[in-house]
RNA sequence: GGGCAGGUACCAAAGUGGCCAAAUGGGGCGGGCUGUAAACCCGCUGCGGAAACGCUUCGGAGGUUCGAAUCCUUCCCUGCCCA
């Protein structure tokens, strides 16, 4: 890129700053863009990723968002696995230690992201590396070295150390010593900026002392804040549940977002689209007084997002099937195809056998509760067989949102 | 290295010889009301069994006892205090 190719400072800046909780220092930020201008140099953008969970969310899209934001300005964005950690088999989760990660794992993973980060970034622009590149070749001498450079009271300082410590949970070593690798890929990459969500901040800081104290200009720090997960308390999480993953079928994508509280799709809105904040305002008034139903704003939301995983005209789909089925009652279009064998089944072995639930206790409760239905006609009894003459069908439903087809085999 | 306190179901947390498949809360699931929202109400939430009931669970392994989550031995793990 040429001096004239990049936008003027402020311009840039305005279009970063949009939606950030912090930039530290924004002057220096101003700096580093002016000189990136000048020299016709991009800037370098850090962003790190768990290897451990290649299925994306919505809640990582924020950061992917403002990714893509630096890459429109035309800086260079490093999408940064964080395979070390992998490597070596994080032991964080305690109660089970969690086998190592081979390399082939993580190269798989590897592929996963990059399937779905680009349904948001540019390819073009986007640099895809491995942290282990750098830290699998840190001798022990490095690391010492590396360790020296930080104390043992500024990781304490961290807050949800803090709070463990106060609340007796055991920290390991390692742990502590994880803010230092992430620091250090500061340093092996020479980042201008590294972003993250308000969680990182520590983290991030981090950074900046220890290039430093490598001879660097520390990086500008960008925390982003962290979307809440479907229950509109927790962060959005996978092993939370309470997430949307950009991989999910439109349908799924849209049904989740009808489910999400009133309140949070405002929220939604402020982090996951471009509606400008004003119109969000508008729309959160017109709702308390009455004159918009929220339900539509969170349809329009709902297709919106599905939009912009699987495209336009999927968004509309997800949206109108979703009306068939729960305003109109009906029957989605496309459903999950069981074929039954000829004769009698009972309803509970199709369940377990089928694996709709997960044990046969679980299937018993289902039905003597009523969550049961077949065409439409709720299964009152958890001794109930099952039988389809040839050629027939029959719409199965488990709960309010399961359905099945089942038909019968020839 | 020494002393002390702990390890209970998805999570938190009661239970300290039989009435314990284990209180309570959260979470989850189902139903109701709705806008598949929130709030609220009701129910369920180890496995097998239509049920009666049976079986496997309270860090691991042994033992005492007619009977153990509860007592003993030993091992593993965690926290706190002292060194």
């Amino acid at each position: 890129m040429k001096y004239r190719d990049f936008k003027p400072v402020d311009e840039q800046l305005a279009y970063l700053k949009k939606g950030c909780v912090e930039i530290i220092q924004e002057d220096e930020l101003r700096a580093k863009l002016e000189r990136s201008r000048k020299a016709g140099k991009p800037l370098q953008v850090k962003v790190g990723f768990d290897p451990t969970a290649p299925d994306l969310h919505l809640g990582h899209t924020v950061v992917l968002r403002k990714m893509k934001h630096f890459q429109d300005l035309g800086h260079t964005v490093v999408f940064l696995i964080g395979d070390f950690t992998g490597l070596i088999g994080d032991p964080s989760g305690r109660s089970a230690t969690r086998p190592p990660m081979t390399r082939e794992d993580i190269a798989r993973n590897a592929e996963t992201y990059k399937a779905q980060v680009f349904k948001i970034l540019d390819p073009e622009k986007t640099v895809i590396d491995f942290n282990s590149r750098w830290l699998g070749a840190l001798s022990s001498f490095d690391l010492i070295h590396l360790a020296a450079k930080h104390t043992v009271a500024r990781i304490l300082e961290r807050d949800d150390f803090t709070k463990r410590l106060k609340a007796g949970i055991p920290i390991s070593v390692h742990e502590m010593l994880y803010p230092l690798m992430q620091a250090y890929d500061s340093v092996a990459l020479k980042s201008d900026v590294e972003m993250g969500g308000t969680d990182q901040k520590f983290n991030l800081l981090v950074g900046r002392d220890i290039q430093r104290e490598y001879g660097l200009e520390p990086q500008v720090v960008v925390t982003l804040p962290l979307l809440e997960g479907l229950d509109g308390v927790e962060k959005m999480s996978k092993s939370l549940g309470n997430y949307v993953g950009i991989t999910e079928p439109a349908s799924e994508i849209f049904g989740k977002i009808m489910s999400l509280p009133d309140g949070l799709m405002y929220r939604y809105y402020e982090l996951l689209t471009d509606v400008p904040a004003p119109q969000i305002e508008a729309w959160k008034k017109d709702a308390a007084e009455g004159t918009v139903n929220p339900r539509d704003l969170k349809a329009r939301l709902g297709e919106a997002l599905a939009a912009d995983f699987w495209g336009p005209e999927a968004g509309a789909a997800a949206r109108e099937e979703f009306d068939r089925i729960f305003k109109q009652k009906e029957v989605p279009e496309d459903m999950p195809e069981i074929v039954l064998n000829q004769g009698d089944i009972p309803l509970i072995d199709l369940l377990v056998e089928k694996k709709l639930v997960g044990s046969r206790g679980e299937a018993k409760r289902l039905i003597q509760q009523g969550g049961v239905t077949i065409d439409n006609r709720r299964v009152g009894d958890i001794v109930e067989k099952l039988s389809l003459g040839p050629g027939c069908a029959a719409v199965l439903k488990l709960g309010k949102r399961k359905f099945y087809r089942l038909t019968a085999a020839r």
